[in-house]
DNA sequence: CTTTGTGCAAATTCTTTGCACCAAA
DNA sequence: TTTGGTGCAAAGAATTTGCACAAAG
């Protein structure tokens, strides 16, 4: 696993103890975690982290693409520690969060509008996930 | 163009005068706007319209499958009158969302996870718009 | 010492809820 | 005359802002 004092700086920013701990938190729990359930998660090991902090950082990494933002949730703002190309699958039924590859990235890139620049990608799947399926009691 | 009042009813959705006005305002209004967009566009049709209906009246019209949601901007909620498959991009310059046709849905929908169901697919892009890539002064 | 980061409290914004009134079947 | 729809005001939740203090270069 890569150094992340050392991937910090070498993004210009200065690896703080807070930022660190957000930044590790992300690459270890490919959960999509909100600012929220990152704050309540470190504030035993940092307690006088501010909620504040943890969006100020969150915020930060998306500028610099340390991390990135999935807009598959409306409630609260999710983040993605893996800013590679993927897609992400939201189970109506149980809420879970599946990351799943694409194979054929220039497929999924084939409708860019005529003339436009792309920065990011999202591609988003709504359903009912394998496990929701085959437990029908749970509906 | 579909009649909106026959179209509600067939969806199971009285016409009221409100409802009426507001999927009208969707058909027309290929803006993917906001819940605020179309109160403010309405209110001189219809004084007494509340905002507490418009936000009612859209939930509804997303769960009958009468328009859709865009999940492509985080500050608030947009909706979509066209529920066909096709993707949006959004210039992170002007902030137009464009919309674009997907040649290959089977394509898009590859990446589903093994044995899920799929409901809606949404494939968004953010970067800039050729527009904007021919006014650098606007950046 | 000068810039950058942190954190508290308050403010802001979008959306939902509770409830009463109105309208249609 | 009962069910469904509308709308006001208030509540709720997520995020941002203003500002003061702390820390690092």
């Amino acid at each position: 696993m890569r150094n992340g004092a050392t991937y910090l700086t070498e993004c210009g920013l200065r690896p703080s103890v807070q930022r660190l701990a957000i930044y590790n938190y992300m690459v270890t729990h490919p959960t999509h975690p909100t600012a929220d359930e990152i704050f309540e998660a470190l504030r035993d090991s940092i307690p006088t982290l501010s909620k504040t902090t943890v969006y100020n950082t969150l915020k930060l990494f998306v500028a610099h693409g340390v991390i990135d933002e999935v807009f598959i949730d409306r409630t609260s703002e999710r983040f993605d520690g893996n800013t590679l190309l993927h897609a992400h699958f939201l189970c109506n039924c149980c809420g879970a969060i599946i990351d799943t590859p694409i194979e054929n990235p220039e497929r999924v890139n084939d409708s860019l509008p005529h003339g436009a620049s792309l920065n990011k990608t999202q591609l988003l799947y709504f359903g009912t996930c394998e496990k929701c399926l085959n437990q029908p009691n749970n509906n």
